[in-house]
DNA sequence: TGCCAGGTCTGAG
DNA sequence: CTCAGACATGGC
C-alpha cells in the first residue's frame, strides 16, 4: 500500500478496454482521469495503454491486499487468448467484416466465481447500470473498507460476510425478489455446500447443473457464471439481446426458446461460443446506443 | 408516464 | 415439457 506497484503488460493481440471491462461481463470498472480501475479483492487495479507504445499495458495496484503478478493480469483479463478465432467462427454468418472489426479487441475475463455469481443473480430482469449500483451498493454496505492510494474502497463481501449480512438488509438495498436468492447463495457457497472454484474441474454439464441447484440461478445466470467466472468458453449465455441478434441473424432459429439456443450456440461455436457470445452482446447493443444517438463508443 | 431491463420461479394445461 | 404471470425496482 505504499508504492503502487507498476507493471507493464505487452498485448500480442488487440484489446479494447471499454468493450471488455464495460462490456456487461464486470460491473466494478470505471474509467477515470484516463484509467481503467476496478478493486479486484482488496487491491485497486487501475489500467490505461500506454500512449508512446498501444502495445503496452500500463497497470497500477494499490490497496490491502497484494499486487495480482503479471501472470495473475493477464489470465484475468485473457491477454492470451486469440479473439481473431472466434472472429473466424463468425465468418460466413452474413456479419459484415467491417461490423465485426468493432469487436476485434473483446476479451473474455476470467473473473472470480463468487463475484460473478453475485452480479449475475442481481442480473436478472435488470439493466447494466443498475446491476452496477447494485453491486457497489452491497460493497459499501456489506464489504470490508480497506484504502487505496489515500481514498477508501469496498471490497466485495466475502460469500459469510454476505450471509452473515441478511436478507433483511438486503432488501433494503433495494435488490428487489434477489433478496432471498443472493442471500441463500451466500450461505450455501459459506456452509461448502457447493464449491463454486471446483466447479472448473468437471465437466460442463455437471457444473451447469450443480450452480441451477442456487436459488436465483437459471440457465442464462448460470452460463454466465461458467463463461466470465469459471472460463468454460463453450458456455452461450441467452439474454434478450443475444435472442434478439441470433433470431435475426439466423432465421433457422428464429422461433426456438432461450434453452435451444444457447445449446445450439454452445454446440455451433463449441470452445469459441462464450468469445461469439461477448461479440454479439457487444454488436447488438452498441447498435442499439448508436440508434438512440448516443454517440460511437470508439475504442481507444 | 409507461415500457422494458443480461430472468427465475411457480402453477396450470 | 411448455408457457403465462408474478415479481421489486429503476433506467430511459
Amino acid at each position: 500500500m505504499s508504492e503502487p506497484a507498476k507493471i507493464r503488460l505487452h498485448l500480442d493481440h488487440p484489446l479494447d478496454l471499454p468493450a471488455t471491462l464495460d462490456g456487461g461481463q464486470a460491473f466494478r470498472w470505471r474509467h477515470a482521469n484516463g484509467w481503467w480501475e476496478a478493486p479486484l479483492g482488496r487491491t485497486v487495479v487501475r489500467l490505461r495503454h500506454l500512449k508512446s507504445d498501444g502495445d503496452k499495458l500500463e497497470v497500477r495496484q494499490a490497496g490491502a491486499g497484494g499486487p495480482m503478478s503479471e501472470s495473475d493480469l493477464r489470465r484475468y483479463l485473457g491477454l492470451d487468448d486469440p479473439i481473431t478465432t472466434s472472429l473466424t467462427a463468425l465468418e460466413g454468418s452474413g456479419i459484415p467484416r467491417g461490423e465485426l472489426l468493432h469487436a476485434k479487441g473483446i476479451h473474455l475475463l476470467r473473473q472470480d466465481p463468487w463475484e460473478t455469481l453475485v452480479s449475475f443473480i442481481l442480473s436478472q430482469n435488470s439493466n447494466v447500470p443498475r446491476i452496477r449500483k447494485n453491486v457497489e451498493d452491497i460493497a459499501r454496505e456489506a464489504g470490508e473498507q480497506f484504502g487505496s492510494d489515500g481514498s477508501v474502497v469496498y471490497a466485495l463481501p466475502e460469500p459469510s460476510a454476505l450471509a452473515d449480512f441478511g436478507e433483511e438488509r438486503l432488501r433494503k438495498l433495494k435488490i428487489g425478489y434477489r433478496a432471498p436468492h443472493l442471500a441463500a447463495a451466500a450461505r450455501m457457497i459459506a456452509r461448502r455446500e457447493i464449491d463454486l472454484v471446483g466447479l472448473s474441474v468437471d465437466d460442463f454439464d455437471t457444473a451447469r447443473q450443480v450452480l441451477r441447484t442456487i436459488p436465483g440461478v437459471g440457465p442464462k445466470v448460470a452460463d454466465c457464471v461458467l463463461a466470465y467466472g469459471l472460463h468454460f468458453q463453450e458456455a452461450f449465455p441467452v439474454d434478450t439481446w443475444i435472442e434478439r441478434t441470433v433470431r435475426r441473424r439466423w432465421p433457422e432459429v428464429a422461433a426456438w426458446t432461450r434453452e435451444r439456443i444457447s445449446d445450439w450456440g454452445r454446440r455451433r461455436f463449441a470452445r469459441n461460443a462464450a468469445y461469439v457470445q461477448l461479440i454479439l452482446f457487444h454488436l447488438e447493443r452498441r447498435a442499439a446506443l448508436s440508434v438512440r444517438g448516443e454517440g460511437n463508443s470508439s475504442p481507444s
